[in-house]
DNA sequence: GTGGTCTAGACCACC
DNA sequence: GTGGTCTAGACCACG
């Protein structure tokens, strides 16, 4: 699990911490099962406190994402397969709906926006056909 | 202008408030000259506290996006120009990226991400060409 | 709204206020638009801290049943009409199957039960009819 | 001897499993020199930790209620049958206050109240007497 | 004044 | 070792 903070943003850190762990949820890179790393040793990675880290592990279990064992650990929870696809549709339609708008405000004809996308896919390597 | 405000976020009003406007200015809404509510108008209009309002505007003037003129009013400032066209394409920028990502994330296929912008752009009636 | 904590409780001295709050929701003693103590104000009162407090209004307003306004202070929702009716069920009915279970596990009649809810009722001078 | 544990709850397991312990002798469902399973045993049947079984055991001997026979196992001492009568009384009183309070609360009337409890009898097909 | 977030560090229940 | 709860006290955004 990867999570990266920006300490200088005016987002909160409990929510970037929580709105990336939803995404590798959605992205299926934390699969139910799955153990996440201890409070303590999230908090020693990302140098922030454990009460940070175990505020948004609480948070997520009780959204439903995440389980938590007595003195074992921290688990995604069974319901987060079902959660993911929701979220991953949701998240695609957001930054899509977020593209367009942008486009259209900034007088972008649609061809224009199409060609773009594919430039930054080259650039990203992205082939035209793919199943992660 | 138009600003809308989401009471329940976890980013601060004034920093809402501030990137919409700096939106507006980079899409050529709102141009050089051109005179913003006042700070009263404006809170009323938000159901916010004036002296919310006041401190976005002393901070985009410390920008350079806005200038006040005593008695007057707060005007959109005459660098704002040039700071539009930067501004627009590194949101574009930032906004495609995300998008692309996100496709990526989530294992589609370059070409099931670019019918999906087309499928949303003509959902907004956008013309495959446009000039705004 | 009035709040007791057993601090020798077994049970967290947060789940002991949300459960108080709430009871006072579904009773109808706290309606929507009701303003909660401050923070800081139930923290004093309670010898508590207020953090403690802060948790648990947080947590009620992602329940949905307060609300707060930034800068103003905590309210109870306008959802939380809704829910009390729920949540009255809810508590009456636990209350009866525990009662009815205890009792046939104790051997006890029907007819003593009934006589010995008649015989609190009496103690507790509540009249054979009543409207709140 | 049946025992339902609920992993969520804010209570801990072992207060979870001595309540139900003392409900049980208190019901005359465990009786004097009766054998309790083995720490392992039931341990193992409630997916729990020995140490927390064992720490269970010890605590209620201290309290007089059971009493452990080397090479034997634990068993309900005899000194139980005295404890149960009180506290037979003891969780009925407060079963019938709760309710009572409740009811009150809530603004029903007596006579509601006891067409509940009768209501609830009935699905439990609880006879009007009984001796268990 | 209000609540929101974060740090620091304690004690507890459980494995 | 694990997470859960609580205290203490800081700083921030908002009214």
């Amino acid at each position: 699990m990867k999570i990266k903070l920006d300490t200088r943003s005016a987002i909160p850190l409990s929510h970037q911490m929580g709105e990336q762990i939803r995404r590798e949820v959605a992205a299926g890179q934390l699969r139910p099962g799955d153990r996440l790393p201890s409070v303590r040793e999230l908090a020693l990675e990302l140098l922030v406190n454990p009460n940070t880290v175990a505020r948004v592990y609480r948070d997520l279990e009780l959204e439903g994402l995440l389980e938590t064992r007595r003195g074992q650990g921290t688990f995604i929870g069974p319901a987060a397969a079902a959660l993911a696809e929701k979220e991953r549709l949701r998240l695609l339609r957001q930054a899509l709906v977020r593209l367009v708008e942008d486009a259209q405000l900034f007088g972008l004809g649609r061809e224009e926006l199409l060609e773009m996308v594919q430039q930054v896919a080259r650039e990203r390597a992205w082939p035209p056909r793919e199943e992660a």
